[in-house]
DNA sequence: GTGAAAGCGCTAACAA
DNA sequence: TTGTTAGCGCTTTCAC
């Protein structure tokens, strides 16, 4: 039996010229019609659909892909998928793309270099249409095989000199000073700042942003109190045992992320502090969690909704209108503090 | 200009001709040498790979797709990516998938029909491999568009009489066994059960359980101090709430997942109890976070990366030898109890 | 408006 | 052992 006679009398899952042949028409007109080319006549489209529907016909996107060159796959880097910020920002983004007709396709870097290696590699074999590193590190020299093969890509916080990369761009600063000024309101004038590591951008431009801060509300910055961690509960953890070890320790603390404020919560109810009474803490991103934390924690919110939308704008545009005459290559991001039980005035001396 | 020519001259991606041209061999060669062909001769071998490695050239997957019907790619469809339990669950998945050159689809149904739909129907149009389905829910009937199309899927606690069907067997009696007893040998007598929304399987498994290691444990059952909670932090506040407002309650709670009983946790302390002095609790899963709960969190460990294991191996085999002689069809993943501090005798009365 | 046909990059059957 | 060639399912000229 041939080829042809297997493929008529087999059940096999429904092509383009199965269709056609149900339709009566031919496997163009079949594309056109679900293209939704305009250059289809009413009667014709007609039958197509029917066809279609009866069938429970979808195109093959590998085949489109193939003769299209565009795969309608953007792909999302995150530094670490085990951090409740970004399983929150891959929902938002997979909710944009599906919207879009485009598919996802994720990937945990794990913060090491190596594994990021990895996962651009996958992301090139897959031909994504586009990728948003949300790692917030420094990968520049990784991210050069995206850039080499024109993949569009979106970073966050790092402008890389190419026309195909965007940048999104964290104002951190009005939360940051919102944070500040809200703890000096409160009457706190000894603050420190349990930072990120000092590899990401984000790190660096959180600490940055809290010392000028400290500094525009009038109130020193010191030094001892700054230190770095690594934005994981137990670096909270490890911080505040830091800060203690000190003897003269800040009235509140300003964590970079809120995974290290939950571990500083945690630390600072062991060493028999009452969090706001003896101790205000503050975190950063507004995660899910950060409501229900004991205290319930004050922090500054940086929009997983808002991120994703921009990323997601940001290939959108660069993947399907690259030539636009004014291609947007910056989008930014804003934050602001939401104000919960971790704060309140420091107890009297 | 001829578009061969223009091939030639502009930079552009290299494909199998470009490399077998480099390599001066057939673009024949060239495949059976990247599929790692015992047909090829070591000289000319060394040639390809040598092309290979000049021009960085890797194969189109989605022409290879295309031809060879098989996509190396596995779906997994999680409940809900919010959820602790899940990113954890994710990340080992997607080492072991890549480890073994797949690449995995990730979405997150979110609990909600509609969207499941739409999942199955983005796994289809990707021409996925297989897909492991981590909702622990009811959804057969969506479930039959992957069944229809021949498409291996894994499921957690429910069989589906399909030879492409492989299921995984979650061993919660043995940890909750565990976990009663536990309890018993502290001298509880007084045992609560915040179960998860009865549309999951997972949940029905679980509360059975409990059931049944109570009486094992010689100890009665207390219809009202089992509630139906969702598997949410939240659930777990309004669940403790329910068990308060019975005026007497259990000495001790055991909860489906953890994070209800992180949000019993809270709940507890807000309403002046102290865990684990005047309440014990234990949760279910042993994500990453029960180690920094406060207390933490004695709980039932659900291994991810077994499970992870379990859901890749049961895909691989049937993707890869779906016609061997005996194709394992159930995977067995077990349970056991963490003790930490979450747990401790009641108080006397 | 519609259809015929070329070809996207690859694998596999067949020839040599 | 190696090369030639026919498609995989689709989009997209190019004729009509």
């Amino acid at each position: 039996m041939s080829r042809k006679t297997a493929r008529k009398s087999a059940a096999r899952t429904p092509d383009i010229r199965t269709v056609a042949a149900m339709a009566k028409v031919s496997i163009a007109t079949v594309s056109r019609t679900i293209n939704g080319s305009p250059l289809v006549s009413e009667r014709l489209a007609k039958r197509v659909w029917q066809a279609v529907k009866q069938l429970n016909y979808f195109p093959n996107t590998h085949a489109r892909t193939l003769v299209s060159g565009k795969s309608r796959l953007l792909g999302i880097i995150v530094e670490n998928i085990t951090n409740p910020f970004f399983p929150e920002l891959i929902r938002s983004f997979e909710e944009i793309a599906v919207a879009h007709g485009y598919e996802i396709l994720v990937s945990s870097s794990n913060s090491d270099p190596a594994v990021l290696t990895t996962c651009v590699r996958r992301m090139l074999e897959r031909k994504v249409d586009g990728v948003a590193v949300m790692t917030f590190g420094e990968e520049e020299p990784i991210l050069d095989q995206l850039v080499n093969r024109n993949v569009p890509i979106v970073l966050a916080e790092f402008k890389l000199d190419d026309p195909k990369a965007s940048t999104i761009l964290l104002d951190y600063s009005s939360g940051i000073h919102a944070a500040i000024h809200h703890l000096a309101a409160l009457g706190h004038k000894k603050i420190g700042f349990l930072a990120g590591p000092h590899k990401l951008h984000s790190a660096i431009t959180r600490e940055n942003d809290f010392r000028t801060a400290l500094k525009a509300a009038g109130l020193a910055v010191q030094k001892d109190w700054i230190i770095e961690c690594d934005h994981t509960l137990k670096g909270g953890l490890a911080g505040f045992g830091q800060l203690q070890a000190l003897g003269k320790r800040p009235t509140a603390v300003v964590c970079s992320n809120d995974m290290t404020a939950i571990g500083v919560l945690r630390a600072a109810y062991m060493a028999g502090l009452r969090v706001p009474k003896d101790l205000s803490v503050i975190g950063l991103d507004d995660i899910d969690f950060a409501e229900f934390t004991l205290p319930p924690l004050t922090t500054i919110c940086l929009s997983r909704a808002d991120l994703a939308h921009a990323a997601f704008e940001a290939l959108r545009q660069q993947a399907e209108d690259p030539a636009a005459p004014n291609l947007k290559r910056e989008f930014l991001v804003s934050t602001s503090l939401v104000v919960r039980g971790s704060t309140a005035a420091p107890a009297a001396r």
